[in-house]
DNA sequence: ACCCAGGGTCATA
DNA sequence: TATGACCATGGG
């Protein structure tokens, strides 16, 4: 069976025993609010940030121009709730300063796609994972977004490629996966959704949706 | 009292 | 290249 094939199944099933339209970033969600979580989250759960997001609205700091502006100690607080409070507000500010110097946070996501990329990755604080959730959701390309989730959880279907590297995990899901923006959105946000609900880092779940694909992937690894 | 969370950076070997 | 320490708060 190809892993383009097994993928479609997995989606099916976690399509049906989750509802995409409860996900936080949907196409109308504003761009300042996907980039600003998108760093808030970073080895964080989205609870706590939730929290910080609220603390900012409060503060009427919920776009990269308002935060641009403000000082590293006063976003630090804000956004304390997120955990690493100095770290996020450092990070921040970087994101805040690269769309500033582009003219605005709407022209910078405008560029190519791969120049876009470079520019985010090049700025301090934002690695592989948080600039293709900025490209993925605010600026609406076509790049697989691999988070500790969809590693985990393929990995347990006995899918995905050697190597634990983004950029070949990226590469795996780009190659089975036909480009689609809405897709990707969607396949994204139930991985996450699942994974959070009961695919914990010690396997000790003995029940979920996937239990049969999961098997399955045990028989065929056992099998080669 | 644990374990866990949608990462990323830096120092070491 | 690869592994480990560090960041720090909140929920189960």
């Amino acid at each position: 069976m190809s892993a383009a094939f097994q993928l479609k199944r997995v989606f099916e099933r976690l399509d049906k025993a989750y509802d995409y339209s409860t996900w936080h970033w949907q196409p109308d969600t504003p761009r300042d609010y996907v980039c600003i979580g998108a760093v808030l989250v970073q080895y964080t759960s989205w609870s706590n940030v939730e929290q910080a997001l609220a603390r900012l609205a409060e503060a009427g700091a919920l776009s990269l121009d308002a935060i641009h502006r403000m000082a590293p100690a006063k976003l630090a607080r804000l956004v304390r709730p997120a955990g690493t409070p100095d770290t996020k507000a450092q990070r921040l500010l970087a994101l805040a300063r690269l769309a500033a110097d582009h003219d605005g946070l709407a022209k910078l996501l405008s560029r190519p796609a791969d120049e876009l990329r470079e520019r985010l990755l090049a700025t301090r604080g934002i690695g592989p994972e948080t600039a293709d959730a900025i490209l993925l959701y605010a600026a609406g390309r076509p790049t697989f977004l691999v988070d500790s989730y969809a590693r985990r959880i393929s990995s347990r279907l006995g899918l995905g490629p050697d190597g634990d590297r983004y950029a070949i995990w990226q590469d795996w899901f780009q190659g089975a996966l036909q480009a689609d923006v809405e897709a990707y959105q969607r396949y994204h946000g139930l991985f996450v959704l699942h994974g959070r609900q009961t695919c914990r880092p010690q396997p000790r779940c003995t029940a979920c949706c996937l239990v049969d694909v999961c098997a399955e992937g045990r028989r065929a690894a056992g099998a080669t």
